[in-house]
DNA sequence: ATGAGCAGATAGTAGCACTATCGATAGTGC
DNA sequence: GCACTATCGATAGTGCTACTATCTGCTCAT
């Protein structure tokens, strides 16, 4: 399979497989001459998985890099966890944006606290430098800055324990693999596509919560049940 | 207030705030003459919340421009929902990747077909052009599209029943809220950090149940309780 | 052997989120 | 009154990211 092969297989176009070879998104393509290179399937699966990335994950380039990185140094599965996580971390802002005081350990704020004590009560063990710490911390605190009345911890636990719930989800569906790179592989698309569904859904469960306690007040437009029984007027 | 002190209140540079203002994220001041203007108490809260929404929430300036002119109209209430809903979308990419053939209405996807069901299963009643409606689609396409076995039905309402869980959390903590202008900021910040809150906690509690279920094989660096009694080596 | 295709390199583009500067004014300290 | 700083509005520039275009040798099928 040559290049203009797999970008008619993929839908990518040619310049930017080539930028992607560059950036170590895909790997290189067996070599029969010096300027000639055979491409087989893992490329073209490579590439949709780079594509689901950058897409649906909403990941950049460079997270996308660390994330298929780590699938090819075969790395031990938790690993992959790992590196899948932190390749993420929703908002690249937040990713960088918490060490700026690296000689003086400050003292922690209290959403570090709130977070600590919630992992304490729910019995998670994790590595400190997990990127999900951080990430919940600073929401508690940005939260209190707002000025608005802070998250309390009955919603804390609520968003806790729907955390429990799809995190058990998600290893038992990897655990459900058999072959340990289509493993690795489904680490990191679960991982990164995971966080894009559960937003989804929960779109959708807001609205539907919303109806349901404040209902309209009049003879307003009722929502459908689904997508599919509507037509768009 | 000045503009020189709104900005230092806020850590916000003053060419940047100019900038808020023009892209309208920040309401104008009120003018003393033809170049000077007095802001007040809202102002700051309201830069507040827009570097929340791009800093924490990590929505472009367009989409917090949104949110922000959502609650400067006084809508009701579901409508401040719907506008922030609408306005995240968590991969940018994706708000407008969905609508390429407008006339002739397609096939449903699979992905489409399922997450339909998943509402009518559920008793969730939205409206068709819910956001949420077709990112979880497209992510459960997109897995089916990578070639690793797609999401079983079982993953899939795990993830349903973690997204009820934080809507009615969410609905529940506004509803606790007493004065509108108030409620609809809340709205208006928990819609987005939620998500941020989630993906957090969904990172540890990734970790945690991954060490539940894969113990480390030596004596690896077992990870702790928290953040708290660590200190970086 | 010739024209299309390829690899690699360099350079260019579009969009985004600021950031810098300018000219004309307005308020502040002395 | 007068220097001096600050402000407004406008325009233009910067740095980054994700591509995209072009050019130069090559190589392979016909």
């Amino acid at each position: 399979m040559r290049m203009s092969e797999l970008s008619t297989a993929t839908g990518v176009a040619v310049p930017t497989l080539k930028f992607y070879l560059r950036e170590q998104l895909l790997h290189a393509g067996e070599r029969t001459s010096p300027n000639q290179a055979q491409y087989d399937a893992s490329h073209v699966e490579r590439v949709r998985l780079v594509r689901a990335l950058l897409e649906v994950g909403g990941l950049s380039v460079a997270q996308a890099a660390r994330v298929v990185g780590a699938l090819d140094s075969d790395l031990p599965l938790s690993s992959v966890f790992g590196v899948a996580q932190r390749a993420v971390s929703i908002p690249a802002a937040l990713a960088s944006a918490d060490d700026e005081a690296t000689d003086a350990e400050p003292a922690p704020t209290a959403g570090q606290t709130r977070i600590a004590a919630l992992c304490e009560s729910r019995g998670w063990r994790v590595y400190p430098n997990n990127p999900g710490l951080p990430l919940a911390a600073r929401v508690l605190d940005t939260y209190a800055a707002l000025g608005l009345g802070h998250i309390s911890d009955t919603v804390l636990d609520r968003y806790a324990q729907a955390a429990d719930l799809v995190a058990a989800a998600d290893l038992a569906s990897v655990a459900a693999v058999d072959e340990l790179t289509e493993m690795t592989r489904t680490v990191a698309a679960g991982t990164v596509l995971g966080d894009t569904l559960l937003a989804g859904l929960r779109r959708i469960a807001q609205e539907a919560e919303s109806f349901r306690r404040f209902p309209l007040p009049d003879g307003a437009p009722a929502p459908g049940t689904s997508l599919l029984d509507e037509q768009d007027c």
